[in-house]
DNA sequence: TTTTAAATAATAGCAATACTATCATAAATA
DNA sequence: TATTTATGATAGTATTGCTATTATTTAAAA
């Protein structure tokens, strides 16, 4: 399965829109290899532009700074889960099933690329794993979302705080229960993958094990 | 209740114990209210000394850097909440109460600080909320990590998940469970307080809210 | 096809950050 | 009193984050 994807991301987010040239696809496309390889702290525009053979100037025509780049890949990114989702759920119609298919999708390795001219979604997936705070937990935070700039994330909660509530209508926290779904099946992943004896995983299963770990705790939670 | 406590903590984090002299402790106490007012990537070594009447180049025989600052703070923060857990679970045998006294402690206000010379605990618990990731979602965490430079956080999951097993001795992901907990309450209670819509808070009652659904979850989690 | 506008490259520069080094002085200790 | 130790004062350096200027290329409009 795979689809040559775009989205149309927040105009708050960029000076000028990265999808309409192709030097801001690389920008993008870059941006996302060199983070994942260095870490965002040590990232920066001067490198990046070197990465591409342009000039840090040119980089800054396209976003404001470093964060708004990595708030851009986020959207994308949440933007595609979102995408794949819907993609996955067309023909289910049994609320258990929706389930497993959405902690699938927040645990499991994404579709291959195929394309070199896709995003990396595996190096996309552990970005969002590691950085994910950095854009959302922010000083200014308030200011941000007033421009919207979280939507695709908030999309993605509300998506499944519903399928929660159509395993479970008089389940009340179910937006509190999307959003911890998610966060975490990061933090877990990381756990496992890092600093093992926050969890329980056995042999660098990390995969398999934060699918055991959410799938238990949505069962019991909701189905209680 | 008040108690005038102080930990000896780990030697990697510092250059120079804090605890050892009125201006390590001053680096600390006033680094804690800074951190708090302008956010930890605003805060630097200057502004601090400014604060404190004292130069970059004093604090930096101190603290290698920002970083391990933010961590010596953190590491002092579970510390503390471990003793407090301690302190509180003096008496209790059972179990269930136990995970209220848990809960209570991961979402309620801590005790109020009563001399000048304490760190302000509500400043503290605002940073670790706002801030934490930056402490461990970083790209070289296993270095870190070598150096058990996140003990104190790791005791304080070891010891919730070990009530956990008294509640369930049969449960498979104490510890994991033990971690997501202290993670979905900062998460939340942070969603709750900015970004609503995450949650299912009504009016502003986050901290009641979030107690109220870590409660629901554990329970379902741990005696379904 | 020419003209004109827009995008990018090349270069420079600046204020702030994250340190490090040096030396003088004060305070504590032997 | 001598001497170690802690701090202050000052300076300096490399990097970062960003802006400005001008030249050059590319593309669109006339």
């Amino acid at each position: 399965m795979n689809f040559n994807v775009s989205f149309k991301l927040n105009q708050h987010i960029y000076l000028k829109d990265p999808e309409s040239t192709e030097l801001g696809r690389q920008i993008v496309k870059q941006g996302i290899e060199l983070i994942y390889n260095i870490g965002f702290e040590q990232f920066n525009f001067k490198k990046l532009a070197l990465e591409i053979q342009t000039t840090e100037a040119t980089i800054y025509r396209y976003f404001e700074n470093k964060h708004k780049l990595l708030l851009y890949i986020f959207n994308w990114y949440w933007n595609y889960i979102s995408f794949l989702l819907e993609y996955k759920l067309q023909n289910v119609t049994d609320p258990k099933t929706k389930l497993d298919v959405i902690l699938d999708l927040l645990t499991q390795d994404l579709p291959k690329n195929e394309g070199q001219f896709e995003y990396n979604k595996f190096m996309l997936n552990q970005i969002v794993i590691n950085e994910s705070s950095k854009v959302y937990l922010i000083k200014d935070v308030e200011a941000f979302n007033k421009d919207d700039v979280f939507r695709p994330y908030k999309e993605l909660c509300k998506k499944v705080a519903e399928i929660l509530l159509e395993c479970n209508p008089n389940y009340l926290y179910s937006k509190s229960m999307s959003s911890t779904l998610i966060e975490t099946a990061h933090h877990q992943h990381f756990f496992a993958t890092h600093l093992p004896s926050l969890t329980d995983v056995a042999d660098n299963q990390s995969k398999i094990y934060v699918r055991l770990f959410l799938n238990d705790m949505i069962q019991s939670v909701v189905f209680h």
